[in-house]
DNA sequence: AGCGTTTTTGACAATCATTCTCGATAAGGG
DNA sequence: CCCTTATCGAGAATGATTGTCAAAAACGCT
């Protein structure tokens, strides 16, 4: 059975008050930093959970991952920007219809996706 | 200045007569296997090479980088196997303008995007 | 509240892909 | 053919993630 600590929530709650993705390392330095005792190893098993859950949205880049809440059980995609992480949540219906579409013209069944933008945020444009 | 070398061109062929994507290791272990005696570093930056020029598509899959040799110069996404790694190449024009499109709605510049869709081929679908 | 069972934790070691280092090697131009 | 300079290769170094295992803490039961 599932047992409920108060470092996996110590980890949902520092994730829910994170604006765009955060790896596992940085999130246990701000538990660190603010004062928690949680170890890195449970940050990484907490975050595991949650993205298995559906309550994280998870991404590799450069060899990490990282991690973003996320509305538990809607299906959605993200808009990031490059610089500063921010995030934004999208709907794409008419991708969803399209991937499921082209994935049986070519005979594919138990069709997932993976779609993500990357770009640079208005601040961030500014800024460069 | 480029330098031509005959490990580049060992890991190009390898990459191009692939069916599917592979991890940088598993091309060495393969070259290694006909005889090659290409260092892995080496593999390792072809590979990288390759990417930023155009003539290989990457993609991360649980903590590791995956390439394949693509028809250089197009713009594509791809269709793989989750079983076999088989890949189709697929183009997706509807998709590219509605990220444009979504990410200038929301002040987003310069904008790229990830989009692949993962499933089981024909032949793994019966497997199953 | 007290107990026993079972999951979870955390410090540290272990793993694994990838990158770096640096002397040796070889491409290409002249 | 020679010289300059990019590339190679072997192994060390790095860095994120996972495994190990004894100690700590949840939860169900009484």
């Amino acid at each position: 059975m599932k047992r409920h600590t108060w470092q996996r929530e110590a980890v949902r709650e520092a994730l829910g008050t994170t604006e765009g993705f955060v790896s596992a390392q940085a999130l246990h330095a701000r538990l660190r930093d603010s004062g928690s005792s949680v170890g890195l190893a449970t940050v990484y098993r907490a975050l595991a959970d949650l993205a298995v859950e559906g309550d994280a949205d998870s991404l590799q880049q450069e060899g990490e991952s990282l991690y973003r809440a996320c509305t538990p059980g809607s299906h959605h995609h993200h808009l990031i920007c490059r610089r500063c992480g921010t995030t934004v949540e999208i709907a794409a219906d008419p991708v969803e219809q399209w991937a499921h579409e082209v994935a049986a013209q070519n005979g594919f069944t138990r069709p997932d996706h993976v779609v993500d933008i990357f770009g640079y945020c208005v601040d961030c444009s500014k800024a460069l």
